[in-house]
RNA sequence: GGGGAGUUGCCGGAGCGGUCAAACGGGCCUGACUGUAAAUCAGGUGGCACUUGCCUACGGAGGUUCGAAUCCUCCACUCCCCA
């Protein structure tokens, strides 16, 4: 096993690879490909831009693949069913997203590439002739991911989408002399379908490698919320607050991994970082500093603070009077970090108003939680449902923090008077 | 085409004429303990009122009955077996 790998293996970035050269030198350009099946990524891929940041690292040229082409068609990998076509206006909108999210992201230069720009024009029986004739159907229907789908149905359109993904590593090796795939787990069949392809084709050796799919210690998938909803790098499905809030609450099982597949410290920051925390894990210094990190990447540095000065306060380290002395504008971009309910007035009864302007869904509901002792305003427990909004002192004149449980968080915001 | 089983709350799954807002399990919410961790324990989980009360709910529409999630009829959907 070729020796610079081995850094990337510590940093849990690789699951699967082929054979690979002596020397990343070598490989040349290596390629990443994201379907735009949605208007933002989250942050599930960017294990494979990590990977593909370590490569760059090495001298290996960054490719990243848009999919406009091939999210028209839907990748049957991992999939118990077939899925329904996303319109094509969509997938447009959608990769002009990515495109966007990926050039403000990426912390080096890279080729950005739109597999549309090579499938969308090709002519369906010079694909037959020229791509379709190298690949035999039993070859597709081997893999795992056609496999599966059998029994449960798969229609062409899908099955045919390993094909395209082939051909599209075979284009870029065309016009990057790009040597290397990489991909997440669920992607080696379409990965090796294109090994296979280029080999056919061109009698060179291409190289194709994946990282794993992140569990956390508990064996649940990584990247998701307890509910189940994916972790968005956009602020408008993911608040840089919930993002800030998803890395500090990992669990000290799960961190020294996280920091070395996340973070661009070195592997001596990391590991130094790693020793403090143990020392002290009650600080979750690691936490703190990874959540700090990914939120100042995705969100900036500014919005990073302002998340980290209200987790702060919300959660009893930071003095709440702070949240008075902030400037105008750092203080407006915590508003947004949260739902704002308003309420009518600072006189009516806290339990009527809180169900009046949507935090509560039900009096029910807010009576229960409330008897219970799960509702605090500016981090004092309410005692009971009838008191009113002025009770409590507000901030900044006309806003109010509520709080259901520990980690349910709204804003509140009377009229002044 | 023939025969059988089923459709219950967020999910799984009991209930088979009143005592059913519906056992039990999971999930979720809240509390205690804590490190905004893990584990554990406790309470809650249709709506309104809030001391016993009312309303809406057990696939849909009708019906029987003082009374139905429970019985009958029709409709819709799902699954299994045989051809």
């Amino acid at each position: 096993m070729a020796d610079w790998l081995q850094p990337l293996r510590k940093r849990h970035l690789i699951q699967d690879a082929t054979p690979l050269p002596e020397t990343p030198q070598a490989i040349g350009a290596a390629y990443v490909g994201i379907d735009p099946t949605a208007d933002s990524l989250h942050i599930g891929h960017l294990v494979p831009l990590q990977l593909l940041y370590h490569l760059a690292q090495l001298g290996i040229q960054p490719i990243v693949l848009v999919g406009g082409a091939t999210a028209r068609i839907g990748d049957p990998s991992g999939k118990k069913s077939e899925r329904p076509l996303l319109p094509a206006e969509v997938v447009e909108a959608n990769a002009q997203a990515l495109a966007a999210q990926l050039q403000k992201l990426l912390p080096f230069p890279f080729t950005l590439v739109d597999n549309f720009s090579w499938l969308g024009s090709f002519a369906l029986l010079d694909f037959l002739r020229d791509v379709g004739k190298h690949v035999t159907v039993s070859y597709l229907l081997a893999k795992e991911t056609i496999q599966s789908r059998l029994e449960s149905g798969i229609s062409f359109t899908e099955f045919s989408y390993p094909l395209l993904q082939a051909y599209d590593f075979y284009a870029l090796f065309r016009r990057y002399g790009c040597r290397l795939q990489i991909g997440g787990a669920d992607q080696w069949g379409n990965i090796t379908t294109g090994i296979a392809l280029i080999r056919k084709l061109t009698g060179e050796e291409v190289y194709g490698m994946t990282c794993p799919l992140l569990t956390k210690a508990d064996g649940t998938k990584f990247g998701k919320t307890e509910g189940g909803e994916n972790i968005w790098l956009s602020s408008e499905r993911t608040s840089p607050y919930r993002f800030y809030q998803f890395w500090l609450n990992q669990s000290d099982a799960d961190i020294p991994k996280l920091l070395y597949v996340f973070s661009w410290k070195s592997e001596v920051e990391i590991e130094e970082l790693l020793q403090k925390h143990e020392e002290a894990p009650e600080k979750r210094l690691a936490q703190r500093v990874l959540a700090y990190e990914m939120t100042a990447r995705i969100h900036g540095e500014e919005t990073a603070r302002s998340v980290q000065v209200v987790s702060e306060v919300v959660f009893g380290t930071g003095d709440f009077a702070q949240l008075e002395a902030l400037p105008e504008a750092l203080f407006q971009q915590i508003l947004r970090e949260m739902p704002l309910y308003k309420v009518p007035s600072r006189e009516v009864p806290l339990l009527e108003g809180l169900v009046q302007s949507g935090f509560f869904r039900s009096k029910s509901e807010g009576r229960q939680l409330i008897q219970q002792g799960g509702l605090a305003i500016n981090r004092q427990r309410v005692p009971g449902g009838e008191v009113p909004l002025s009770t409590f002192s507000p901030v900044r004149g006309r806003f109010w923090l509520v709080q259901r449980g520990k980690k349910h968080l709204a804003w509140v915001e009377a009229p002044e008077g």
